[in-house]
DNA sequence: TTGATAATTATCAATCTTGACAATTAACTG
DNA sequence: CAGTTAATTGTCAAGATTGATAATTATCAA
């Protein structure tokens, strides 16, 4: 944040500087860490405080209550995950982009970590909140999207509707290995989950 | 539940009938939809209670505090899922197995709904549960297995790693698929992520 | 009808979660 | 140092959730 408040340069009498900003990111940090972690209805405000390392009534003094909590963490979220895609597309070789985009999603040090376990989070909230229900929706044609523009690029000739196939199916096989790495060591499913898509990606070639 | 009381044969003076164990199961069935639902923390027992149509107290009458109920869930779920794994198998015809299975967890009226909706909140459940991380994480292994063996059967010439791979990729993308139903209307999702789920089948016979 | 048994209901205390506000302390400028 | 601003802390009440128990009602056999 960069943000520079007006009332710190204009007034005469200066103060204990604005940190709220600064605060509001880790505080929405540990939210989200606490959602990966408990979902949204066990990610309480006490638990949040705590992975923070704050007061609880700090949390409140600076997001607000709990559904202005929520409603923060849903933006960061989606606008986050639309920077991060950025960042990946961007990121990816000239070449071979497919195979490196795959190689990116199944890393064991991917940096986005709980991207997958949020949106799992939010989709389980989603159930009384329908106008929620409706942005998971887009987000995740939106993310199916990207990966099939990306295919669509590398494979001008093929079968659009098998692009998209495999585009869905890639993204399946990369969100159910996110969910799962709560349980610990799963290097084994890694493995094979990646090893599936690129089966999958190669199928694109195939006839038939 | 075929299980006769005897204190219901073995005393004279009779009473009202025992119907504690058609109460329970009406009671997990309330509380797995709850937590299908809301997740595992979301799942209040006053919920539990509306959706069984019960009053509260019936629900710790018949089945116990909220660990009970969680603990009785997570029993039940396991060994039902064995049970569905069984009668899938045996539901299959004699050829094209393999096919018919992905045609069967694509399909739209899937019996056994909320199996994967559970295994979600039970994985984020675990986090601060380590045994029971244990269990989900044999859960799913048998799970992929099971694909697994049900696929070499069908092609015993073809790679082990390979077969395992798609097993696990297949599994990846039916999962993904029933965590989304919650969004509502998602038929192009899962038309799509069948189609996947049948290329990566066919990949099996593809040399490489 | 009466007694025995168990389901059902009513109710209350303990705990957890949240929302809110007053009081205090810290930091900065002139 | 003095004054101002905002972070921080302390505290409490309201509400929700849960655990537990006593009281009541329904059902069946004799």
């Amino acid at each position: 944040m960069l943000i520079v408040k007006v009332d710190n340069l204009s007034r005469n009498a200066m103060a204990r500087p604005d940190i709220k900003d600064a605060r509001r990111e880790q505080i929405l940090d540990a939210f989200e860490t606490c959602v990966a972690t408990y979902g949204v209805e066990g990610a309480t405000l006490a638990k949040t405080a705590d992975e923070a390392g704050l007061a609880r009534p700090l949390v409140r003094h600076n997001v607000g209550n709990r559904q202005e909590l929520i409603d923060a963490l849903v933006e960061r979220f989606l606008e986050r995950s639309r920077e991060t895609l950025d960042g990946f597309m961007e990121a990816l070789p000239k070449t071979k982009r497919a195979v490196a985009a795959i190689e990116w999603l199944f890393s064991p040090d991917y940096s986005d970590k709980h991207l997958a376990k949020i949106s799992y989070a939010l989709i389980t909230s989603s159930a009384d909140n329908p106008a929620l229900a409706v942005r998971m929706q887009n987000w995740l044609d939106d993310f199916i999207t990207r990966l099939t523009g990306l295919f669509s690029k590398e494979f001008p000739n093929a079968n659009p509707e098998k692009i998209k196939a495999v585009a869905t199916g890639i993204t399946g096989i990369y969100f159910n290995v996110e969910s799962f790495r709560t349980l610990g060591n799963i290097d084994a499913l890694i493995a094979s989950s990646k090893q599936a898509a690129l089966m999958l990606l190669a199928s694109i070639q195939v006839e038939g």
